[in-house]
DNA sequence: TATTGTTATACTCTATAACTATA
DNA sequence: TATAGTTATAGAGTATAACAATA
């Protein structure tokens, strides 16, 4: 698709269908945009693997963090998450709909909910695993082994220092 | 860990005012997890710059895809930043109207646009590299000045690969 | 017929603030 | 007074499909 024969034309972008050859100037050498980029095409990729088991990919990590706490509050997973609790009350909500995780409160202050993975909720938080063991194969064949370790490392730096 | 002595309550959260501690388990190692959380901690380091000096973070890509190719159609800006064109139109709508960017129909193909920077697009980008220099000085510091050719590699396979 | 850019529309994700019920 | 969770609402940001003008 548009060969022309070699610059028969005098433009750089004769037709320019939307795939012309486009620079980033200094764009390509700055870490948080090359960070931007890759995330983007990470989480796009496990969307794809989490939407193929018919699951929102967010709900890997919510499901996680229950399992890894059961008992936990809203509040408490809301700040793990790094969202504000208001965003948390529909994804739970649908959560506890389709019978993935229990709520229940406690007598010690009726106030909190605590959370609980249902048995549904393991077997698809199983799945989301496979999803990710998945992912993660692709990424660690894209990192190189040698480099993962001290990526992962890097990766926990910018995290810290930027918060 | 695991003191207890104390012991008064005999719950391990008391309160639980959001801030006890969370197990994040086998996330904790997942590439793609911190990948997704050093993004976002670094987007949100940079739209605080940005917003300080009145810019959305989105932008600054944007203007500098138009200055590094002057007369880029919209289709092909599009694709360069990875979006719909439909989802070109609103930004660059923001951006005429404020007079950064100018728009001008060519000749050879009346319905494209050929984008530029206007003189005032030209003073925001420049206030933006500003924005982004600091911030990559914050983001060299966690990296560290060895890693950071190796970790930009990195990022550039990981994108190359999940596309 | 195909493409550029716009419109209409809708969906996702997120936050802020006000609210309730408890504490 | 303060906190847990909900509600109402809004704002980005994005996409899909249909469209008018043009190729």
């Amino acid at each position: 698709m548009t060969k022309r024969k070699v610059a028969a034309g005098s433009r750089r972008k004769r037709h320019d269908n939307g795939s012309a050859v486009v620079k980033f100037g200094p764009l390509a050498d700055w870490v948080g945009f090359n960070l931007r980029v890759a995330q983007e095409a990470a989480f796009q990729a496990f969307s794809k693997l989490s939407r193929e088991i018919g699951e929102h990919p967010g709900r890997f990590a919510i499901l996680t963090l229950i399992a890894e706490n059961p008992g936990i509050s809203q509040t408490t997973l809301s700040n793990a998450a790094g969202r504000d609790k208001s965003s948390m009350t529909p994804v739970l909500e649908d959560l506890v709909r389709r019978g993935l995780v229990q709520r229940r409160k406690t007598d010690s202050d009726r106030r909190t909910y605590r959370l609980s993975l249902a048995p549904a909720g393991t077997r698809t938080l199983a799945k989301l695993n496979v999803c990710a063991r998945t992912h993660e194969d692709n990424l660690d064949r894209a990192v190189g082994p040698r480099d993962r370790a001290r990526f992962l490392r890097t990766l926990r730096r910018i995290a810290a220092a930027l918060n």
